[in-house]
This record gives structure tokens, C-alpha cells and sequence, in this order.
RNA sequence: GUGGGUGUAGCUCAGUUGGUUAGAGCGUCGGACUGUGGCUCCGAAGGUCGCGGGUUCGAGUCCCGUCAUCCACCCCA
């Protein structure tokens, strides 16, 4: 058989196993203060949610999806992004009935069929955060602000952090925008690349996106919505930028900012970061869509988002330089000496480990030395030397790994003097 | 989908103009007067040289194919 984890997935082994829990842990403490509540949708959806939600003209929905038949015959896909679940959910379970506002967060694996490359996987890990429900400019400037300083509490320095905002507009001045877009890449055409010339009918404001040096050039004269915004639309954006002003979080305004699902409306924003991803840059983004309630079917309710990427952080983290908490492996470690009977060596360690302290033991009847080789590399501050000599008198010898002390102590006292050794920081799970 | 790079021990890599039993460092395991760690020293295990075919007296080393992987384009987290 083929031992191959598929084309762009991975095995998270335990360094980097470790780092996802960090992340999940700092995003799960720091998205509660916020008032956020976990949610866990499926991992796939019927076709139709992503199709309608992330818009048919995307490269989502165009060309990365995984998509297949079940074996009733319905056409199912594998979630691509997480928003469009979360508000079929939202809609489904009815959360914002009657104007209530729900605010949810999810964290989990995304599937797109790319070619893989640094900081893109076919299976990726994405965590985000909907705030359903809120229309007001605070709501934009609060789901900006828990992006940033979620960055900032894993440790990458916000001097390396760069935030995009941008404002996309809504239904009372996008499509006037859009038409003049469109109307502008066919008058040009002839100086933007063959992909761009197509957008024209699409999907226009893409072109921005566009990184081809002609067609940056062509469309650095293109109209800006930031100029054609409607009165209310304009408003929302400045009173977004005070807020965010106030809370001291810098940002960088980028008429040209694009992203590519259509359900955004208003606020969209991005943060990049300029080392470590390759030619990627991005390592979250979201913004409002006001609309896309609607067209599930639902009541118009406004909202909003963002989702980060896993590996992108960490990749943004390992070029800034930032370590990853990581837990000692065993606190003590019980050696067990040639002649010791196995039972009672093993039931002190079932004790500290009940009495709430990191224990292990060996389970490969490895030398005594070997055994203290092993202590050591799990980062053991005491090992318990369950010898025959000890045992026998219903002792034990307790060694500080650091000041190599030694000291004997009953048997049955071992879980409460490592527990005192460590600072009494132990919860007994047993009485 | 397109383009380029790379595929040699668990990991990072070296392998000269093709020539006998394929190497290093790290890691792993064992040992250094036999119940004790982190340093040092000694030793050991571990490789279908991605796979298939071809050229050759002979290929890890050349050619073709194939697969995988990395990076880039497209686009995005």
C-alpha cells in the first residue's frame, strides 16, 4: 500500500501537534472574554451552501472544491471556509430570531484542492470567529480587534503585522461601482492580461487582485469604490476607522483590497506579515457580509467575521522568532532497579499520576541508566528509585534531578512529597 | 491546471570525470569495574540509493518514463 499521507495534507507529529493546541487554547481563552461561543458544524455541507454563500464565480466554488456524490445521490463538498457553515447553522437553529445577536467561533480543518505550496495545504486549519445579529460599526471595529490581538497574545509583535482595511460597499452603491469597473477593463483590455480581460463580466473588481506588473499598472487608474461609496456606506467606514483609531490598533487603508468571496458587503480586512510565508502573505482576514442570511433564505441579517489560518501563524511565528510553550513530558520518574516487583513500582506511579503530578515509567525493562537517560530527556525534575532495598522496608529514594539530592521517603508518601517538592501545585483527584 | 528544483539511513546532508562490501553529523540503542542522568569517550543497529525501464563490462552517479515532494504562477488562510 501507499503509507503517503495524500497530496497536501500532513501529520501533525508532536511539535507541531502541540503548537496547534497552543493556538487553540490562546484562541479559546482569549475569544471567551470577547463573549464568543464554540460551534462545531459538519465537515461537509450539501454542495448548494458553498455555491450560493461564497458566490459561483469565486475560484472557491470554481475550481477548489471537493466535491462528490454520497450514496443517496446528493451532491455534498467537503467545507472549503467556515462562514458559510456557521451562518446555514445560524439559520438552521434559528439563533437570530428576532434581531438576537449570536456570537460564535469555530476552529478546524478546511479543505480546497490547490496545488500545495509554502503556507497553503489541500487540508488546512482555519479558526474564526461570526458575529451574527450587529450592524453597528462597533461590531466591525470589535471583530477586528479580537483578530489582532489574538496575533499579538501568541507573540508575533504587531511591528510586524500589517492591517488592510478596506470597505466594499453594499447593494446602494456596489453594482454602480462594479458596472464602472467593468465598463473601464473592456475600454482597457488591451493592456491587462487574458484572465483580467475576462473578469470584466464576472467578476470585475478581481482584477485588482491581479499581480501581473501590466495589469497593476492599468488598474492603479481604475475608479476606487472608496470614492463612489453612498452616504451610508461612507459613514460606517470612518466611524469603523475611529474605533479602531481608539483602540490604538493601526491600520493601513487599501482601496484595492479584494477578497475573494462574494458575500462581502462593507468592512473587509487583512493581515499580513512580511516574513515567513513564502510568497503568501496573509494570515487572516474577513469582513461583513450583511447579505449573506439573505441568500439562504433567511430574514436579512446583518453580520460579520474573520478566519486565520493554522499553519500560516505558525509559519508567521517560527519567523518571528517565537518558542511555543511546551509541557514537560514527565515531572518524576519512576526507576524501577533489577529485582524490584513491578507491581508495587507501577502502582506508585499510578499514585502520583492520581494525585494529579506527570509520572512515567519504563515499560521496556531498560537498565537502571537507561532509565535515568529517559528521566532526563523528558525533562523529570525528581525521579523515585523503587529498588528492593527500599521497597523492603516500605521506602523509596527520592532524587532532585537539579541539585541531585537524594532523600528517602515511605512508600505511600511519594505523590505527597513530590507534590510539596513542586510547590504543592498538584489537585488531588482522588481522596 | 502551468512552470522550475529535488528525491541517498528516523532527521539534515556528502557521495569526486559512472568502477569493487554506499558515508558523515544528529538521533536511537549498548558500554566505559556491574543501583543513577545531562558532558566526554568507545561500540552497535539502521539504507529496496523513490519506483520502472534503458545505455554500459559496470550506475546512487548518464538517458527516458513514472510517482512523490518542495517552490512559484493562478488564487487564497
Amino acid at each position: 500500500m501507499n503509507a503517503r499521507a495524500p497530496k497536501g495534507t500532513a501529520d501533525m507529529l508532536s511539535g507541531v501537534a502541540q503548537a496547534w493546541e497552543h493556538l487553540q487554547r490562546t484562541a479559546q481563552e482569549l475569544f471567551a472574554r470577547y463573549g464568543y461561543e464554540p460551534v462545531y458544524t459538519p465537515l461537509f455541507e450539501h454542495t448548494e451552501v458553498f455555491t450560493r454563500g461564497i458566490g459561483e464565480a469565486t475560484d472557491i466554488v470554481l475550481k477548489e472544491m471537493y466535491t462528490f456524490e454520497d450514496k443517496g445521490g446528493r451532491s455534498i463538498t467537503l467545507r472549503p471556509e467556515g462562514t458559510a457553515s456557521v451562518v446555514r447553522a445560524a439559520l438552521e437553529h434559528n439563533l437570530t430570531a428576532n434581531g438576537t445577536q449570536a456570537k460564535l467561533y469555530y476552529a478546524g480543518p478546511m479543505f480546497r484542492y490547490e496545488r500545495p505550496q509554502k503556507g497553503r495545504m489541500r487540508q488546512f486549519w482555519q479558526i474564526g470567529i461570526e458575529l451574527l445579529g450587529a450592524a453597528e460599526p462597533t461590531a466591525d471595529a470589535e471583530v477586528i480587534s479580537v483578530l489582532w490581538r489574538y496575533f499579538e497574545a501568541l507573540g508575533i509583535p504587531p511591528a510586524s503585522m500589517r492591517l488592510l482595511l478596506n470597505s466594499m460597499g453594499d447593494d446602494a452603491c456596489r453594482p454602480a461601482y462594479r458596472g464602472k469597473v467593468a465598463a473601464f477593463i473592456r475600454d482597457r483590455s488591451g493592456g491587462l492580461c487574458e484572465e483580467c480581460g475576462r473578469r470584466a463580466d464576472a467578476n470585475p473588481l478581481r482584477a485588482f487582485d491581479c499581480k501581473n506588473p501590466a495589469c497593476v499598472g492599468v488598474m492603479a487608474e481604475a475608479p476606487l469604490l472608496r470614492d463612489e461609496l453612498c452616504g451610508a456606506c461612507a459613514a460606517h467606514h470612518s466611524a469603523v476607522k475611529e474605533r479602531l483609531a481608539g483602540l490604538g490598533i493601526p491600520f493601513v487603508e487599501d482601496p484595492r483590497l479584494v477578497r475573494g468571496l462574494d458575500y462581502y458587503t462593507r468592512t473587509v480586512f487583512e493581515i499580513q506579515v512580511e516574513a515567513g510565508l513564502g510568497s503568501q502573505n496573509a494570515i487572516g482576514g474577513g469582513g461583513r457580509y450583511d447579505r449573506l442570511m439573505q441568500e439562504y433564505g433567511g430574514p436579512a441579517t446583518p453580520g460579520l467575521g474573520f478566519a486565520l489560518g493554522f499553519e500560516r501563524t505558525l509559519l508567521a511565528m517560527q519567523a518571528a522568532g517565537v518558542a511555543v510553550p511546551a509541557p514537560p513530558r514527565a515531572e518524576v520518574y519512576v526507576a524501577r532497579v533489577e529485582g524490584s516487583p513491578d507491581g508495587t513500582v507501577f502502582a506508585i506511579a499510578q499514585a502520583l499520576r492520581d494525585a494529579g503530578v506527570a509520572a512515567e515509567m519504563d515499560h521496556q525493562g531498560r537498565s537502571l541508566k537507561a532509565q535515568f537517560k529517559q528521566a532526563d530527556r523528558l525533562g523529570a525534575r525528581f525521579v523515585v528509585i523503587a529498588g528492593p532495598g527500599e521497597l523492603e522496608v516500605g521506602e523509596v529514594t527520592l532524587r532532585d534531578m537539579g541539585t541531585k539530592e537524594e532523600t528517602r521517603v515511605p512508600m505511600d508518601g511519594v505523590a505527597s512529597a513530590v507534590d510539596t517538592a513542586l510547590g504543592g501545585r498538584s489537585r488531588t483527584l482522588h481522596a
